[in-house]
DNA sequence: AAAATAAGTCAATAGTACTGACATAATTTG
DNA sequence: CAAATTATGTCAGTACTATTGACTTATTTT
């Protein structure tokens, strides 16, 4: 006779132990995010946008020219949810489209003067929780951090991740 | 005259290299939480479940006998919003509510086998991503990645972790 | 010229959240 | 005890983000 838990590890493999200290994780994981991206979502929320608008201004941001079909790649969402938001932020004045040089059919996004700063008082907010939290536990750290949420995204996902600066 | 970059810099009090490094960060934890839920998302998406379900599940397995208005002010989400993910949950024998013994206005919320069973399988996924992430950047990184975590949630909402056991 | 591709659009639907208003039962307070 | 407060539940209406499916337009490839 074992317990739910014992046949729950055995089955994945794992040391009752070290699935406790898992679920801690799972739950700190919960709670950073949710606080993470709460500063930004009330600033965001004051000029009627939502947590979509910032993915797109952020990634917009992060690779200029960047084309429709990549960005739904990036998001992992359909092209008519795409379309309201960057409708939105298109007519909104923060976000301009051109045709592809090499391939007219696409359409490259930029963010405009206004997009670029309202994407920067984001980041900044987001920024501002990051620098204390590494003050918090040391900035040496900045490297573990990056390198186990890397650890966390889908192997063949990690080429979307840009790695470099841009904002 | 000043960039824009160096202006937002300077009203954050930051570095531009430091925000910069930031960018990577932010960046990093969408991914990683994107892929983090992605895999519970698809599990519960089979019986029709969505991941507010799975937010309940989670904190009642943590906390057994927690009160509705307790796990309201941990998932900060209105009571109407929760009646229905709860109303499923108790419809689909996963959840059960006791009268409180000190208070009887109080529901203490419980899980029955069938939804500690569904519990542990999502915790597995997600236990299962966690584990391959530590093994890949060392395993005696894990109170870094927990401090880190940790000082990313708001001060006054750190008491919401319980920080030990229960699955 | 035909097929495929990139993007946009229309319509219907779902999941998660919100606000406001009100009901019920139980506890606390005056 | 009666009144006020609290914990929970529920109804109605709305918003945001997302979905699937079907179709159009412009452009490139075959």
């Amino acid at each position: 006779m074992v317990t739910l838990q014992e046949a729950a590890s055995r089955k994945s493999g794992m040391e009752p132990a070290s699935k406790d200290r898992h679920i801690l994780l799972i739950e700190l994981l919960f709670f950073a995010y949710r606080d993470f991206t709460g500063d930004a979502d009330a600033l965001l929320a004051e000029i009627g946008f939502g947590r979509a608008h910032h993915r797109v201004l952020h990634f917009v941001n992060r690779q200029p020219g960047l084309t429709v079909a990549e960005l739904l790649e990036i998001l992992r969402i359909t092209k008519q949810s795409l379309a309201r938001v960057l409708k939105e932020l298109i007519d909104g004045g923060y976000v301009y489209q051109v045709h592809g040089v090499k391939d007219r059919r696409q359409r490259e996004l930029h963010l405009s003067p206004t997009g670029r700063e309202l994407t920067q008082s984001l980041t900044g907010l987001q920024s501002k929780r990051i620098a204390n939290a590494l003050m918090e536990i040391g900035e040496d750290n900045l490297e573990t951090i990056e390198a186990f949420l890397k650890a966390m995204v889908d192997q063949e996902l990690r080429g979307q991740i840009k790695g470099e600066r841009n904002d």
